[in-house]
RNA sequence: CGGGGCGUGGCGCAGCCUGGUAGCGCACCUGAAUGGGGUUCAGGAGGCCGAGCGUUCGAAUCGCUCCGCCCCGACCA
């Protein structure tokens, strides 16, 4: 592609809403345009990135026997109703009417439209298993879009779905998958690490979630780099504190004004955090309300407290009219005296004596608080969040938390929608069985984001060769003063082009001063950059920069040539 | 959805407080010089100042409403 043809433009200011290196430079450099919050077209140059992505990725399914086809964007709103999701998603699910008035979606995935497939045409064990997967746009209307390609409402995702006789063979499928992305984001040159994940109230038996380590990430994982444990935040259970044991002491009430936070609270009393325990509360999606208590050096763990709780359509925090409608006070909250409620413990406080908890009285609290005697759980559950320091699970040693982007995830479905939409196949038994499926996501733009944030300097990207919307960036310079400049470049140009498309390189063929070539080509980020100039070819040929490390040399123009058409 | 910020040419910004009919840098066009690190000079084109309503003789500037975008939080089968 000639540069003075490509459909592009580099910007010389960063654009100021690009916080990440990432979208900054694939902003300047004419990869990406932002058409609303979360929403992006792909210039020319980024959309041969995102193929070259989706070729890798697509080498790695086909391999495994994942079988490429292609489902719609637009689905009927009955085939969510049938799996139910239709009432279980929230806002974030597009719906819209027809001409002929018919409620429609968009998809955000496209499990239902694998179950409804595999009901029309699976009969028999003899089919199973089976395993397929497409590329296509999904449109998620997120309450908040952000980092540029990171977290976007439309995107294109590789979603995958394995179909399976039984949990064993699920197992395989699933084992299959995970291979495959092992080495899917190895060869993006993406450094993951495999959490467990949250499997979510839809149910299912396990997840794991592809991670690529990066300060903007979105979840919180607790790692161990004494042994192999990492598990997502949401999801990670650690060791918790040994407690001395205590004789219960006599409950009693203390003023204690304006102490409505752990912290002011244990300053005022003069008692540690893991002195005290901490109320939160919340209202599920089906109306329940929920106290929650955790000790004082701990948080809430939502996603824990929804599995525990069973709420459907999540938790979101209790107004205070709510609060003291159940005879509990904000601030000064605890169980105790709580009408309407149902009351989870977190097991350490359980274990821990003489607390320090609300009175439901604003202006104090009560020493001597002890669970059982003066309030008793309707559950009792490990609902805490692990800590930086916290013991890790398998060896022991102090966890860390990393923040972390999911490039990937893996997911075992079960028969949570082949059962509600009749997915059966006749077993070797002659009985009709659910299929057992699993999912298998890899959003596109977010990969090509966070190999860009693996892979650039301070002048710009640096693809790596899988990746590279072209193998190299060919510059001119003095072209108008020396023809033979001309000629050698078009005739390497002219070479690559012809040896076929996976050949063809970049070729800035603009009157353009060196500067802004050379500052152009390290922006654009091509792992080669050869250089045809007079100094170059009075040299003995082509000067090769390599992108990566810096390193030039001059090369005579046959082998320059060669390794253009070469494998 | 709550909190904060911002909408002025393709990008980055000034002007707004103290109303008087829009400016700078980059990019773009023309010409000349230059030709190995965003080169220089000269001359240009491009903006109903996010939208609507209001105040005023007069609104980018003041007021109200709406829309959009960004950040923090909530949210993220």
């Amino acid at each position: 592609m000639r540069l003075s043809r490509l459909f592009f433009t580099t910007l010389r200011d960063d654009p100021a809403d690009a916080e990440m290196a990432s979208h900054r430079l694939l902003l300047r450099a004419g990869y990406v345009r932002q058409l609303g919050a979360g929403i992006y077209s792909l210039l020319p140059l980024g959309f041969r990135v995102n193929q070259r992505v989706e070729q890798v990725i697509r080498e790695e399914m086909d391999r495994i026997g994942c079988q490429e086809m292609e489902m719609p964007v637009v689905h009927p709103a009955d085939l969510w109703r049938e799996s139910g999701r239709y009432y279980k998603i929230g806002s974030e699910m597009v719906r819209f009417k027809d001409r002929a008035d018919r409620d429609m979606v968009l998809a955000m995935t496209h499990e239902e439209v694998v179950a409804s497939l595999l009901r029309d045409i699976v009969r028999s064990y003899r089919q199973l298993p089976m395993m397929v997967y497409h590329f296509q746009t999904k449109f998620r209307d997120e309450p908040r879009s952000r980092g540029g390609l990171i977290r976007v409402r439309e995107f294109v995702m590789k979603d995958a779905y394995s179909c399976d006789r039984d949990e064993a063979g699920l197992d395989r499928s699933y084992q299959l998958q995970y291979e495959a992305y092992t080495r899917i984001f190895e060869r993006l040159g993406l450094d993951t690490v495999v959490v467990g994940a949250d499997v979510g109230i839809m149910g299912g038996s396990g997840a794991h979630e592809f991670m690529f380590l990066n300060e903007f990430g979105e979840d919180t994982l607790v790692i161990c780099d004494a042994c192999d444990y990492a598990a997502n935040q949401q999801i990670a259970v650690v060791g918790k504190p040994e407690v001395a044991a205590e004789a219960p002491k006599p409950m009693e009430e203390i003023a204690t004004p304006g102490a409505t936070t752990i912290a002011t609270l244990a300053r005022f009393l003069e008692v540690g955090p893991e002195r005290t325990a901490k109320a939160a509360f919340f209202m599920t999606g089906d109306g329940r309300f929920i106290v929650a208590i955790v000790r004082g050096d701990f948080d809430v763990n939502e996603t824990k407290l929804v599995n525990e709780v069973k709420a459907v359509g999540g938790l979101r925090p209790a107004t205070v009219e709510e609060i003291k409608a159940r005879g509990m006070e904000a601030g000064y909250g605890s169980p105790i005296g709580a009408r309407d409620a149902t009351v989870v413990v977190d097991e350490l406080v359980t274990r821990s004596p003489n607390l320090v908890a609300g009175a439901n009285r604003d202006g104090y609290h009560l020493l001597n608080v002890n669970v059982g005697r003066d309030y008793t759980p309707d559950l009792v559950a490990e609902i805490a969040n692990a800590r930086e320091g916290d013991p890790c699970p398998q060896c022991g040693k102090p966890v860390t938390l990393r923040k972390g982007i999911e490039v990937g995830n893996i997911f075992k479905l079960g028969t949570d929608f082949t059962i509600p939409m009749g997915a059966t196949f006749l077993g070797e038994d002659g009985i009709a069985h659910p299929i057992v499926m699993g999912s298998y996501g890899i959003g596109l733009g977010r990969n090509v984001a966070c190999i860009v944030e693996a892979h650039h300097d301070a002048k710009g990207i640096i693809w790596p060769a899988e990746v590279a919307p072209y193998p190299a960036h060919l510059v001119t310079v003095g072209a108008n003063k020396d023809p033979h400049v001309v000629e050698v470049a078009e005739r390497l140009y002219e070479a690559a082009l012809a040896a076929g498309p996976r050949h063809e390189i970049l070729y800035d063929d603009r009157d353009e001063s060196p500067g802004v070539k050379f500052t152009d080509a390290e922006l654009l980020g091509m792992p080669r950059i050869l250089t045809v100039s007079p100094r170059s070819l009075a040299a003995g040929g082509v000067e090769e920069t390599d992108r990566a490390t810096g390193e030039r040399k001059v090369r005579p123009i046959a082998e320059v040539e060669a390794s253009l058409v070469g494998g």
